[in-house]
DNA sequence: AAGCTTCTTGACTGAATGGTCAAAGTTGAT
DNA sequence: ATCAACTTTGACCATTCAGTCAAGAAGCTT
């Protein structure tokens, strides 16, 4: 027979994780940390397969030992990073208090784009080509969890305990505000100059702005 | 709120080219056109040639007549854009009053957002990679404007006619913002369903959030 | 150490893509 | 109508890029 079966591909309907040799799980890594670096900064046509195997240290065969292709990095990246992104709005609690669960997702959200730079870049990319790759993921559970959620803040909203907003428009405001900052990071350093952290003074602003808002 | 003026065509004036006949005039039109869809859907590196000059209607080494090369195409959709760029911040008044002032340039910002969604999705796919193309621009114009602005805007705060915030994250804020609703339509779209204005309801949102952010 | 499996790579391939060029077609002023 | 300048294009070129392949190197297990 031929080549060997490349390992690389999740085989549907077994378990997710095969036992993987430590040469796997360490290549595996460093290629998605290589992609991650090289897709959040050209998005996925600007990528080429060569800069991320070159950046992950590894010949561009051998790149695609572990993945089958480019798309299949890019969607191992992708999928990787779906759970991540929607726990900070998981975690709002409808029996909690209002502002502070509204401000407590604000700064998840943001400490999340100061952590995660590179991912919060990945994903403008997605959305701004017209998310052809996360269309399923939006469409369905993130569409499901927004809905889930503006309801509650909604129910809030009614009951006088925070103002009467529109949720849809919280939500969509929170994830401007914050992913703003990750994602226009080279816009606002060139205007603040360098030796500044883009994140500077944001949490504080951002407080600030929501707790005038939501004020009932 | 009047439509915003449509991005500059030409400048009529001063003259580095000579005088350009009308198939000329059509043609670069037409091109710029095509770019303008094309860059600000895939971003530069994903735009070909092929598509800007099927889009346009011509051929490619017709395009390449016009523009000696893709990145002269690029730079000019670019400089086409600039100034009208910076035209609603340029009319925030330091003798206006300060609610009104920046309210009114909120509302252009959206409005631009709105009539303007692939100019802010180019320049959102510049900045995502680094703003390599824009450099020049957002070091130097940008930022001497935003540093005007944000001057006046903290004078109006120390004078307690608007409420002590920081003048760049305020900015920064409404950059945030407005833009989002543009460059993140396809998500939007996605999470509110079919058959919804992206922009539905974001005026009166914004509106009431910059309205009580800045009360004194 | 033997023998099997897993990794790695140099050398390719075919398709895209940015760009060139000379020749042909079109336009407009005289 | 003529002719020079302007416009258009088919054919072509060099490079880049995703992906293949067969053979060799390195690990593991016994």
């Amino acid at each position: 027979m031929p080549a060997p079966r490349p390992p690389s591909a999740e085989k549907p309907g077994t378990l997710a994780k095969p036992a993987r040799s430590r040469i796997q799980q360490r290549n595996r890594q460093r290629i998605l940390d290589a992609a991650l670096e090289v897709f959040s900064n050209h998005g996925f046509r600007g990528a080429t397969l060569d800069q991320i195997a070159a950046e992950a240290g590894l010949s561009k065969p051998n790149l695609l030992y572990y993945f089958d292709s480019k798309e299949t990095v890019h969607r191992a990246l992708l999928t990787r990073l779906l759970d991540d992104w929607l726990a900070p709005l998981r975690k709002l609690d409808p029996s909690g208090a209002p502002d502070v669960e509204i401000l407590s997702y604000m700064h998840r959200k943001l400490e999340m784009s100061r952590a995660y730079p590179r991912e919060s870049r990945l994903f403008a990319n997605e959305i701004l080509q017209g998310a052809p790759r996360l269309e399923g993921f939006i469409s369905t559970e993130l569409r499901a969890l927004v809905d889930e959620k503006a309801s509650v803040i909604a129910a809030w909203a009614r009951a006088g305990r925070i103002a009467p907003i529109d949720p849809h428009h919280l939500i969509f405001s929170i994830w401007a505000l914050t992913q703003h900052y990750a994602d226009f990071t080279a816009q606002i350093d060139m205007i603040r100059g360098p030796g500044h952290d883009p994140f500077e003074g944001a949490g504080a602003f951002l407080d600030h702005l929501y707790k005038r808002l939501l004020a009932p």
